[in-house]
DNA sequence: TTACTGACCGACCGTACGGTCAGTTTCATA
DNA sequence: TATGAAACTGACCGTACGGTCGGTCAGTAA
């Protein structure tokens, strides 16, 4: 089920300073910043602690090194979104699985990316929005907008407002998906696709224009 | 802006306990468990270190402690919410907008009980699950469900994704409340009941079984 | 063979950590 | 005013931290 994550395959690496990246991004995901040792680190990569020295400047070097690997990723695959030909409805819809998906897939780094996105800190929050989620986010804004002037969204809502429900809700499904095993009502919660489905319908008839009747039994 | 947090009144508490819980309940909620230090919380709270051992046995039980101050609160105001009166919309949207209000009310709380919520720790989850927001989702759900059975609601939706929806949008808001900054097309990012009403306004028009026509201009 | 480079290691350094303890101050009550 | 409990402190302990350093070893080009 886990795809490729950080530092799994690094051209150019040695074989230490990728297994190095492909330990601290699990780490890191797991535990925070400051909940990891240079020392778990090194024992978990299989490497002596002053290899990771030799091949990073320090933890927090290293840490960063692991952040711009996960931003590469996220841009990367938003890239590919967002160039489709098909109808507006169903771009909202592929973008919404395609990102459940990523995240789902991407579990540690999108984890890792997400702490440091929603940690309130304002330095760590500006970096991300700089490296990472600015130009996503303005992307999805420009795409809503353009929705609304062709007339398939409401005229009366707040594009900028639409793009952070429609992250957020995957978002916090994603975050969520530890407390939502916890109730057993949902049946949705280990289906990724079934979510991303019933989410988009809640959002996408609350902000189309003209609500599509008889689409559903 | 800032209301009463954990510890800043505390009944029967001398006033270093309160100094200490109130100096913990922010270092921590700002920095995670591992990045604060005893001797930080001792420094913040003007006590000595020893102290702060004197009332709490150990670094974890003076922070469940505040975790449980925590729970406490949230459980607290979700029982004075869903009791109103009024018609089912309303009461949707006056939940929303109130658990909005309590989330940035209670900052710290909220960041310090969602970072425990959210972490993806099985067991953490699990403590949360059932110490606060287990009743709450479920009574969400409940509200939800009578809803549906009253017509309110569109029936093929399920109402414990309706009810993730509506948590899950006011928590991404407050999470991202950082990020927001960054987008000054984000007009509403300042006003909190504004995404509120926003917010409500999508998921119920999409929500709502008969889609209200003529209410927004 | 020699000289050099990058990957890698074990031992070590100063510091800060969580936690303990003997002892002092404060203060309500007898 | 004597007493005992609770509040509180500074000095200390063992440990683990991030980071450094001297050095080994394989590969490689001259």
């Amino acid at each position: 089920m886990q795809a490729a994550e950080v530092g799994s395959h690094c051209p150019g690496c040695s074989r230490g300073e990728t297994a190095i990246l492909s330990a601290a991004v699990k780490l890191f995901a797991e535990q925070g910043f400051d909940g990891v040792s240079m020392r778990g680190v090194a024992q978990a990569a299989g490497v002596s602690k002053s290899n990771i020295y030799h091949h990073f400047d320090s933890k927090e070097a290293l840490y960063l090194a692991i952040l711009r690997d996960c931003a590469a990723e996220t841009a990367e695959l938003v890239e590919n979104l967002a160039s489709g030909k098909s109808s507006f409805e169903e771009r909202l819809k592929e973008f919404s699985k395609a990102y459940q998906g990523h995240l789902f897939e991407r579990n540690l780094s999108s984890r890792l990316l997400l702490r440091e996105a929603l940690s309130g800190d304002e330095q760590k929050s500006k970096r991300v929005v700089d490296q990472v989620v600015g130009n996503v986010v303005r992307r999805m804004i420009s795409i809503l907008s353009a929705g609304q002037e062709a007339g398939v969204l409401r005229a009366d809502l707040d594009p900028t407002l639409c793009a952070f429900l429609l992250f957020g809700s995957n978002v916090f499904f994603f975050q969520a998906q530890e407390i939502l095993k916890h109730f057993p009502e949902a049946e949705f919660a280990g289906e990724t696709t079934c979510f991303s489905d019933g989410m988009v319908d809640v959002l996408l008839n609350g902000m189309l224009n003209k609500p599509v009747e008889g689409e559903r039994s």
